[in-house]
DNA sequence: TGTGTTTGTTAGTCTCATCTAACATTAACA
DNA sequence: TGTTAATGTTAGATGAGACTAACAAACACA
C-alpha cells in the first residue's frame, strides 16, 4: 500500500494531483471509473474506454496502475470498482467540479457545456485554499441580495440583475 | 512553418494549447523564455533550466522542437529569443496568468503566492469563453460600488467591505 | 453444448519529456 | 594566448501513456 493515505487531507496549497502523486490521466480514470459505477454499479473496461475516448488496452494498462496504488479493485476479466481511497480522490475531484461549474454557470452565465469542459479541465489544478474560496464565494453570492448580478451576453459585459430588488 | 497562424484567434471553447496544438510543457517554456528576455533581453539555457527545474539538456531538445514548430529563433550555443508567433503565445498565456491572478488576490483574497501558484497552473486550462467572462467580471467588480466584499479570514467567509459605503 | 460475438489481455512499438554521461564550445583572465 | 571554468550539445536510457495486432476469456443463444 502506497502514497495515498487512508483519509484524504489536502494542505492549502496543494492540488489533488500534488496530494496524491497521480498525473491527471491517472485521475481521469478514477473519476471515469466513479462516474460509470455511480450509473451502473461497476465499470467494464469497454465503458471506461469508450468514456475516455482511448483503446481498451490502454484502459488495461491504467487499470493495472491504478490497482498497484490501491485505487481500483482490480482483477482480470472482472468488472472494476473504486477501493475506499479511490472512492476519496473521486470525491474530493468531484467536489472540484461541481464548484467550478456552479461558479461558472451560476455566476460568470457560461453556457453548460463550455462550463463542463472547462470545470473538467481545470478541476485537477486547484490548490485547496481556492478550492474553499469559490465555495465560500458561491455561498456569499447565493445568501447576499445586494450580490446579484448577471452577464449580458447584447452587451458583453456584466450587470446588475434584473430579476433582482 | 507549421501549426501556429500568423495571428493567435481563440475560438469560445479552444484553450492555448489546443489552438496551438502545444503541450502545457512546451507552453511553459515558451513562457519562461518570454519571461526571462523581457528581464535581460534574451534567454540563455542555463536560466530557462533553472527557472524551469529540470537540466540543460532537456532545455535543448525543448527548444529545438519549440524552433521546429516557429516559436523560437535557436541557434545552438546562442541566447534564445521568442517569434512573434512565439511571442503572440506567451502574451495570450500571459493575459490569462493577469486575469486568474487578479481574480483570486483582488475579489477572493487569496495571497499572492498562492495566487501565483494556482495561475500558473490553470493558465493553460481555460477556454477563450471563461477567461473573457473573468475579464468582464473584474472589470464590473471594480467599476460597480454596490458589489464591494472581501474574504474574512476570522469568519472564514466572504462578508461586505468595511472600507466600502 | 458448440459456435460466433463481445469483451478483455498481452506483447511490442511509438512519442513525449525527462535524465545522465560524455563531449564541445565559448568566455574569462592570468 | 593558453588554460580553466562555465555553458551548451549529443547520444542514449528511462518512464508514462498512448497505440496496433494477435490472442484469450466470457457471453449469448440456436
Amino acid at each position: 500500500m502506497t502514497g495515498v493515505p487512508a483519509t484524504i487531507t489536502i494542505t492549502a496549497m496543494e492540488t489533488v494531483g500534488e496530494l496524491t502523486d497521480l498525473s491527471e490521466k491517472m485521475q481521469m480514470y478514477v473519476k471515469t471509473v466513479h462516474d460509470i459505477a455511480a450509473e451502473k454499479g461497476a465499470a467494464r473496461v469497454t465503458d471506461i474506454a469508450r468514456t475516455l475516448d482511448v483503446k481498451k488496452a490502454s484502459v488495461t494498462s491504467a487499470l493495472k496502475t491504478l490497482s498497484s496504488r490501491g485505487l481500483v479493485n482490480y482483477t482480470p476479466y472482472d468488472v472494476v470498482t473504486l477501493t475506499e481511497q479511490g472512492l476519496q480522490l473521486a470525491e474530493e475531484l468531484d467536489r472540484r467540479y461541481r464548484v467550478l461549474h456552479d461558479f461558472f454557470v451560476g455566476i460568470l452565465g457560461i453556457d453548460p457545456h463550455t462550463a463542463d469542459m472547462d470545470a473538467c479541465n481545470l478541476e485537477h489544478h486547484l490548490s485547496e485554499t481556492l478550492h474553499q474560496r469559490l465555495v465560500g464565494f458561491i455561498e456569499y453570492y447565493q445568501t447576499c441580495t445586494a450580490l446579484k448580478f448577471r452577464w449580458d451576453p447584447n452587451i458583453g459585459g456584466f450587470c446588475a440583475d434584473p430579476d433582482d430588488a
